[in-house]
DNA sequence: GCCAGTTTGGCAGTCACTGCCGAGTATCGC
DNA sequence: GCGATACTCGGCAGTGACTGCCAAACTGGC
């Protein structure tokens, strides 16, 4: 239908594709945020960004993924940014240098703060983000039990979700300041609370 | 219109119901442990419990309220077992005994394995708890930063998810180990370690 | 220009869930 | 005992997310 500039050199299919999803989740992003996400049909959203709804969900295999900001980027820039700290670093100094890394790869403060107003103020996609969250939880096990002295799995488990219920915390309260103040800060305060 | 039916009346109608839904959660939880949650259809269910579709989802209206164990009382019970401790308890120890009362309301070892087996091993499951979970921090909030002395809201957030997350890794802990020593003792291996 | 591989859109179907409606059934006033 | 009055039940159609299948359109290499 559409063929723009050809000066690329990844193949026109690849480009087109790109085109197609940015063109799809600008348009979802746009209209969860316009009439919420539960009262926004994948139909309306296809037929904005002008493909078919089978379309859509050979991009995006869920409503959910439509949210954008991809999980996968998100669990390495994690991964990375904790066993990137010094061997000396404590488990808890390690993790707090994760949370600060994925929250350093936000484009900008509206659309992070969309985001994460649609997801605190959504059900289904506040449930969806914890089960992810869990998943990557799962990942990081082993990377956080080594900086634990004789730690068991459990220890290391529990720390790992208190870390993560922290940061929820942290960007909850974030949210319901309208982005006001630094999430890293409200993110230390509440490990205080906890562990002072 | 309304019936103000207070009496304790034999009420053919409640006995019925009550039986219908017994057969029902029955029939559920045996047909989820032998295929599945997600592989067992609403229609299956209804029919091997002998109701209609309708009327099954007018018992329950979702698919995750056959798991049973419903939440209200869950609520009530957490709810209740924390504002019962006495005013010189700190947060963690009043925590504690809410955790301890809810996990006391479990009607036999086997059934609550293996619902907590199911709602581990399932992704659509464990997202609906976690929600669930989160609604009840929010009405617990106010019980919690009456026990913190000039905390905020934020604080007494951080403090009921940490607790919230040592409590599913202590049970997750205990499922993986097929239900073997007591959830308590994990729990409070998880505290210690995360506050340690 | 043609062939092969890929992508696309439409269509039908599944599954959870809801509204509506007519047909029962229990309960209450008499 | 007998309607009138709740109240419940089952069926049917519809919505919304999501999947499989298939034929048509497209891209890239020859």
């Amino acid at each position: 239908m559409e063929r723009e500039a050809k000066a690329g050199k990844a193949t026109l299919w690849d480009r087109t594709r790109q085109l197609a999803s940015r063109e799809i989740l600008e348009t979802a992003l746009r209209l969860f945020t316009e009439q919420g996400y539960d009262e926004t049909p994948i139909a309306q959203i296809a037929k904005e960004a002008g493909v078919s709804q089978r379309t859509l969900f050979r991009y995006f295999g869920t409503k959910e993924d439509l949210l954008g900001g991809n999980q996968e980027r998100f669990g390495q820039v994690l991964t990375h940014a904790i066993s990137a700290q010094p061997a000396e670093a404590g488990v808890w100094a390690a993790l707090r240098a994760g949370v600060a890394a994925v929250h350093a790869l936000h484009d900008s403060h509206e659309q992070a703060l969309a985001r994460f107003r649609l997801l605190h103020n959504t059900a289904s996609l506040r449930a969806g983000w914890l089960e992810k969250r869990l998943r990557f939880q799962e990942d990081l096990l082993p990377l956080v039990k080594a900086r634990m002295a004789a730690a068991t799995d459990l220890q290391a488990t529990a720390v790992l979700a208190t870390a993560f219920a922290c940061l929820d915390a942290a960007s909850m309260a974030w949210v319901d300041d309208d982005g006001r103040g630094e999430i890293m800060d409200r993110y230390d305060e509440c490990l205080a609370a906890v562990r002072g």
